[in-house]
DNA sequence: AAAAAAATTGAACAGTGTTCATTTTTATTA
DNA sequence: TAATAAAAATGAACACTGTTCAATTTTTTT
């Protein structure tokens, strides 16, 4: 066991345990004993539990990325959109407890460094989307098509937060997939018309 | 001091406490000694602190489910749908504090009650919606009108929570109002083509 | 006024994040 | 290699959390 993997092996045991037991079940102590490091050494890799979660986050942004990435080039325009939406809710609903860390991770962080280092991760994927965005909408000016394709993945991401629980299970018998398509669709539909305005 | 008023003025200054310090500083202990009384006593009234963020979480959805209903009978059905979710963005904004104990409250809670106590709230004001929606599209069926206007609703229900807090506002210098209502009038507008289909 | 019932209390328990003097390990020097 | 210096790892201890429940206080009934 090299001693320069500690950070490694805390961050892959820790992703391990979110995994398995869920984001509640991740404190210094349990992370401690499940590692074999002991609770100092936790903190003298990571300062301290926030930013622990925050590698976490960050990690669970880049693998979305680069499921994503993976259909940069297939279909159309619109079937890259659908294609797009469809990964997002599988990694989602594959990844909920560690989706569910990035959605509810704000409650402990006081500070805002939070925003700065998840930007960089949804930035890069705002960029995919915004590729076909500019192909389906060649008639939109770029900072209006900028807004709206931000409305449209800010209601997607924040959407996706009830993927992970079961919270919108008895107020509607929807499937969580056909939710998501229903709007991505109709959203894209609306832009359409607003376009020819 | 009435002692038959003690759960009211629990509810009551741990209403203030929430306003004023956030959801965070909603402890037993603090709660204890903003209201005079015990610990213990609390826990006699409430059994527990979930129970107690509960009553919290179901008054605000009172609150704003009345704030809406005064709206019932203004203008249009199209313009009654802009001037809901004006109203509910106003609510959230002016109540941000208790807006993010809504959407955040799962976190401690195991058990599934939270949903069942939720429900008739939501409910009451996805019937709010609903009639707007029956007028604005008469040719859609009821069962797929259902279907749009609860993702809809569950669309800027959960957008909302980001109105609560500023972890947006590096990624998209968006008005936090232009984009709930862009999201409801290009979605609505999408639903408008898409029923004549 | 005495006895019974009910309500209130807060110390104590197990858990949380976090710190930091002490110990152990590693690296450097003689 | 042995002694010393530097670095790293440790876990008991602190302040906080929700929660419990025997002991106390208050209220009601007799």
């Amino acid at each position: 066991m090299n001693k320069d993997n500690i950070q490694e092996n805390l961050v892959n045991k820790g992703r391990e345990l979110i995994k398995e037991k869920g984001a509640e079940f991740l404190t210094a102590r349990k992370l401690s004993e499940a590692s074999g490091y002991s609770v100092g050494t936790i903190y003298n890799q990571f300062g301290n539990m926030d930013n622990f979660v925050l590698i976490q986050n960050y990690l669970t942004l880049d693998n979305l990325y680069a499921r994503l990435a993976k259909l940069r080039a297939s279909g159309t325009a619109y079937q890259r959109l659908n294609l797009y939406t469809q990964e997002f809710i599988d990694f989602v609903l594959e990844n909920k407890n560690l989706w569910f860390l990035v959605h509810n991770f704000h409650l402990h962080n006081n500070n805002r460094r939070f925003s700065k280092i998840y930007l960089r991760r949804v930035v890069q994927i705002t960029q995919l989307v915004e590729s076909a965005f500019k192909a389906l909408f060649p008639d939109i000016p770029l900072p209006e098509r900028i807004l709206s394709l931000q409305v449209l993945w800010i209601s997607l991401f924040s959407l996706s937060a009830f993927l992970t629980t079961d919270t919108l299970d008895s107020f509607s018998k929807i499937n969580k997939r056909s939710l998501c398509e229903l709007l991505l669709n109709t959203y894209l539909a609306g832009m359409k018309v607003l376009e020819k305005l």
